[in-house]
DNA sequence: CGATGTCATGACACCGATGTCATAAGCCGC
DNA sequence: GCGGCTTATGACATCGGTGTCATGACATCG
């Protein structure tokens, strides 16, 4: 590989010529500039960052530490999805910041987190940005010297700047939609409560509820998230068939998430409802291969994903231009209801504006 | 950030041989070892890379360059999953190797290719990368320096090492099976034959048709792929309805890709058809989130990104240590049957024992 | 006991850029 | 014609490690 002084030699001037051509820091004569960029492109030169870095002690390098592109232990799961839009999120603020992303995986294990923070720090990166698959609280090793952290869909206990997804506010708005559509006995198939979402979500259901003066029946939630073990489509077909033959039953069933809204569709024609003039249904995540495949296509919550993404680049380059070091708290980041056809609008319901509705 | 030169005179000794203890490349006295690291964490030393690879000329860096990890323009399709297990299988593969995967993304356009591989060859990267999101031919500049290069999922004019997912293999082996199973009128509702797989594909199945001695019959098959254009499920339903119509109707639908399996679920229910009692349905691609979610599990054929993420960077790594420079020629990887309840067993089939056929 | 070898350690140069300072040439105003 | 200024360029030190070689203290061997 060429070096500055092979350029500056066959160019016939001294390598800090050659310097002030590649970085126009100060002027050059014309010919000299011609002589030497003729000279780096005829030896194919291309400037080493790690002498670069050494002077300036810059390294133009944002490490990313993810868990899900490694094979996920439970493959059935939408595994690595989450990660892969909150990375694009990334990506996309970073893309004319002039740093470049290092994206490195633990393997799905936590203690690998450790020797991979290391070799950043080796590398000088100027900031860390650490992705969890899913919302949920986190113990990393601490930094010792000053290189700033983001935690990005989830929270440690040392108060690192962190952005969140909210999940409380966005059940509650497709609930209060859902309400506003003239829907009053709501099912909720909950995700199960060790998750961090699920408890905020079901607080964001019974909250939407209590706004709007319905009464919260037991009844109609259940717990149907069995962590991608066998028997979860059975405990939903018992759940939704238990719910369906209540005195007043559910005209609309809330999932967890999408793909347990995928299996309800399946389960509501194979039972011979249809959907949705029948029973409507409504999900989570907006996870987009499900939601806008299904026929009809899925009323369900966008998890902001690339917007958490960008929101944790900003708040990274933030911290290393030192603008806002130690702002600390969470970040919430509330994505949109994505209104689509399988929730049907009900009598005395004047919501058609709503129809697929976009915010972002 | 503390420096060697730091350690060296907290601890007494030369930087010399805080070196040699960072290395252990010669014998360190014990009681001047326990000293230095002593120091070393004290001080909360971490060495740099940058300094090290001045000298070493190795910078213990894989450069990735990926087109999906940002959101493709057609937001329906299951964008950046295969992109993302192939670097599964790489980081899989790299994970003992002790070099650093840095991956960069193109944003999804062609031409900010050049300028990802340009910053990694100032990083000094030993290997390059290039993942594609689908089976595809690519235009990349070419890199003058002898840094060695792989391309996943995709292959270009040069002859550049590639490696390939083997399509036609992948569907001869369903459309046999299906054959085994007892079926001899088998639909085929294709790809768009502008994608690489398509044709192959397409061979494969007629290939496998021709050794059984089935004749092919060109109303079994339709196009229903538009690119994700609206109308989609229209044609698909036409398509479906019409041969189900004809004199012998097929008693399989093979489907394109596994979302378009999906779909064809959803058709067939709301047609009145029990699958796959009555008709049985496969896909491609074994697309768990869908292939193990429908009800029934998806028969289908994997496409074996992760394997062939392993054999990209197994085959970057024995370029990069030199053993095989200029093998030339494309890898061709096969994927297994995932043979699920989608497909019926039929009159004379005595196939019982592929029930879930795993070859990996 | 002198020759040889191993162990433990340090001095010094070097990798490839860039910051600092020096220098020489050309131009200006007075 | 001289001081002062800008322009164009180079010499040299420096960043933080590591390779090479030298050195001194012991241990071993014939």
């Amino acid at each position: 590989m060429a070096t500055i002084y092979d350029v500056a030699r066959s160019a016939g001037v001294s390598p800090k010529t050659v310097s002030r051509v590649l970085n126009g820091d100060a002027p050059v004569g014309a010919a000299t500039r011609t002589a030497v960029e003729l000279a780096m492109s005829a030896l194919g030169y291309v400037p080493s960052n790690a002498a670069r870095m050494m002077r300036s002690n810059k390294s133009g390098l944002i490490g990313l530490i993810t868990g899900a592109i490694s094979m996920s232990p439970e493959p059935t799961q939408p595994a690595g999805l989450p990660e892969l839009f909150i990375v694009q999120g990334i990506q996309k603020a970073l893309a004319n910041s002039g740093m470049t992303l290092m994206i490195a995986d633990t393997g799905g294990a936590m203690n690998k987190a450790a020797p991979l923070i290391n070799t950043f720090l080796r590398h000088r990166v100027e900031g860390l940005i650490f992705v969890a698959e899913y919302h949920q609280k986190v113990a990393l090793p601490v930094i010792s010297d000053g290189t700033p952290m983001v935690l990005a869909n989830c929270f440690d206990d040392h108060g690192t700047p962190a952005i969140l997804p909210d999940d409380w506010r966005g059940q509650h708005t497709l609930v209060a939609r859902l309400i506003q559509a003239g829907h009053n006995r709501i099912a909720y198939l909950t995700l199960r409560p060790e998750i961090a979402a699920g408890p905020l979500r079901l607080d964001g259901y019974r909250t939407a509820l209590a706004e709007a003066g319905i009464p919260y029946d037991p009844t109609l939630i259940e717990n149907c998230d069995l962590e991608g073990r066998e028997g979860e489509s059975q405990l939903l077909w018992d759940s939704i068939d238990r719910m369906l033959r209540i005195a007043q039953p559910p005209t609309v069933f809330c999932c967890g998430n999408d793909k347990m809204a995928l299996r309800v569709y399946g389960i509501l024609r194979s039972m011979g409802r249809k959907v949705p003039t029948e029973v409507s249904v409504a999900g989570y995540d907006n996870y987009r291969v499900i939601a806008e495949t299904l026929y009809p296509p899925l009323t369900t919550v966008e998890l902001p994903y690339t917007a958490m993404g960008v929101r944790a680049a900003q708040r990274l380059m933030a911290m290393i231009s030192g603008e806002s070091r130690e702002e600390n708290g969470p970040t919430m980041v509330a994505g949109p209801v994505y209104w689509r056809d399988s929730v049907t609008e009900r009598a005395s319901a004047t919501v058609s504006h709503l129809k697929t509705v976009r915010e972002v």
